[in-house]
DNA sequence: CCTTAACTGTGTCTGTCGGACGCTAATTAG
DNA sequence: CTAATTAGCGTCCGACAGACACAGTTAAGG
C-alpha cells in the first residue's frame, strides 16, 4: 500500500481497505496519546519508541499508519488547536462587531497554543495546513468580512493577530502570564553587570505597572492591533484609498 | 577546568588561560563558521560532526570551546543579530520621532533574521540572553523614551513589533516577500477541493490586491501596530489615564 | 635547568533517534 | 480453497550528542 501523504491525512476521509487483517490501532488513537505524551513530557521526549511502549505496540508498526514522524506532529498540530470558538457578541448596540470577535478569537487561540505548548515549536517553518487550521482562518476573516478592506488586507490582518498570539506563548514559559517578569528573568544576572550600557532597559523594567494597574502583554498587542486596524478601517470609510505616503 | 556557562559565553571577556598548550582554534572563528555551515545547509545539518570537518579538527575538540550544542545555538543567534543601526530621521520636521525610528528598526530586524533563517527556530522557546539582542532592545526602548509610556507599556510594544517581524520570518519561505503567495501555496490543493466550506478564505483569495497598489505583509502590520501605539500616545497625552472599559 | 601542574586535542564508547527492509500471520475476494 | 492484500514487528543502519580517559604540549615554580 503507497502510505497516504500528509494532505490526505489531515484532509482524506478514512478509507477502510478491503483485504487484510484489522488494524489493532488507529490514527485517532494515534495522535490523540501523542498529544497526551507531548502535553506531559514535552515534544523533545516524544520519540516514536516512547509512543509505541505508551500504545502497548513495537515501533514499526505506526509506520502502517503514519509516514513519518513529521505528518505526525502536524495531525497532532491540526487535532490540537481544535475548532474556532462560535462568533462573539459585539460590545454595545451601535459599536462594531469585528473588534469583540477578533479579540475573542485571538485570546481563545492564545489558550489552545497556551494548552500545547509543543505546538509552536512544532510549527516553525512552512508545513501542510490542515482543515483546522483553515477554520481559524476562516472564522476571522468572517469577521472582517463587512469592514472595506481588501482580501489581501485580512488576509494580512489576520496573520498579524495570529503572529503576536503565537510569539506570546513563545516567549512565556508554562505557568506565567507576566511577560514582564519572564523578560527580566531571562536577561537577568547579565544585565545587572552591565547596567550602564543599557539605560532605557533598565529604566523600563525598574518603572511601575503604570497608573491604571496593567494589562498583560497579551491584551495590550491585542489592543494595539485593533486599534490600529480600526484607523485603516476608518481611512477607507471616508473615502477611496488616499493613497497617503508612508 | 570548569567549562563556562552560556551566560559567561556570551556576556564575559574572553580569558586567556596561565599553562597549557595554546588553543588552535577561537570561539569567534568556531560560531562564525557555525553560522556559515548553518546559513548554507540549515539548522538541521549543524552537527558537531559536520562543523569539525569544516574546521579540520575532531568533533571532541569543539567541546573544549563550548559545553554542548545548545550554547553554540545561542553564541550563533547572539552574533548572527549584530549590532542595532543608529536611529533614523524623523519622518518631517515637525513630526515625532517614534514612528520613523521604530519603522527602520522593525525592517532592519526583519533583514537580520531573514539573512540567517534558522535564527527563528533556533529562538523558539526559554533561553539566555545575549548583549547584542539586548542592544536592540536598547534601541528600540530609546525611540520610545520620550512618549508617555509606562515602562512595562514600552516592554510590550517592541515585544509586540518584534514578535511581527519573527513571525513573518517564519511564514515566508527563504526567497519570498509574498505572504498571500505563500499561505496559498501552503493551503493550496486541499482547500480548492474543500471551497465551500471556507467561503470567506476563498474570496479572500480571490480579491485583488486593493486599488492603491499593496504593501507587504511586513510594512501592513507594522503600520497598523505603529498606528496603534500612536493612538495610546494621543490617549495619553491628551490627559491621565481614562482607564476605558475595554 | 628540571619538575609538575594545567591545558588542549582526540579516539573510543554509549544510548537514543528516525527510518528501511523483509518476514510472518491474518483476513477476505474470487 | 487459493491468492492477493494487509497488519505487526524484529532486525539492521547511519547519524546524532555527549562522557571519559589518555597522550602530547606548554608555562610556572623551584
Amino acid at each position: 500500500m503507497a502510505t497516504p501523504s500528509a494532505l490526505d491525512l489531515l484532509w482524506g476521509a478514512p478509507q477502510r481497505p478491503r483485504r487484510g487483517p484489522k488494524p489493532s490501532l488507529s490514527l485517532e488513537r494515534i495522535v490523540t496519546e501523542a498529544i497526551a505524551l507531548a502535553d506531559a513530557e514535552g515534544l523533545a521526549s516524544l520519540s516514536m519508541q516512547h509512543l509505541a511502549e505508551r500504545l502497548g505496540c513495537a515501533k514499526m508498526a505506526l509506520y502502517r499508519y503514519v509516514p513519518g514522524k513529521t505528518e505526525l506532529v502536524a495531525l497532532m498540530v491540526d487535532a490540537a488547536i481544535g475548532d474556532p470558538p462560535p462568533p462573539a457578541e459585539p460590545a454595545g448596540p451601535g459599536e462594531p462587531a469585528w473588534p469583540a470577535v477578533l479579540r475573542e478569537w485571538a485570546t481563545t487561540i492564545f489558550g489552545r497554543y497556551r494548552a500545547h505548548p509543543w505546538s509552536i515549536e512544532a510549527t516553525t517553518g512552512a508545513r501542510p495546513t490542515g482543515p483546522h487550521e483553515v477554520a481559524w482562518l476562516e472564522s476571522a476573516l468572517t469577521a472582517l468580512a463587512g469592514t472595506g478592506l481588501t482580501g489581501a488586507e485580512r488576509l494580512d490582518a489576520v496573520v498579524l493577530l495570529n503572529g503576536h498570539v503565537r510569539s506570546l506563548v513563545q516567549v512565556t514559559a508554562a505557568g506565567q502570564e507576566d511577560l514582564e517578569g519572564e523578560v527580566a528573568r531571562q536577561i537577568g544576572t547579565a544585565l545587572s553587570a552591565h547596567a550602564d550600557r543599557y539605560p532605557q532597559v533598565v529604566a523600563a523594567f525598574a518603572d511601575g505597572p503604570g497608573p491604571a494597574g496593567r494589562d498583560n502583554a497579551l491584551n495590550f498587542g491585542i489592543d494595539r492591533i485593533l486599534d490600529g486596524l480600526a484607523v485603516l478601517i476608518a481611512e477607507r470609510a471616508a473615502g477611496p484609498p488616499p493613497d497617503r505616503g508612508r
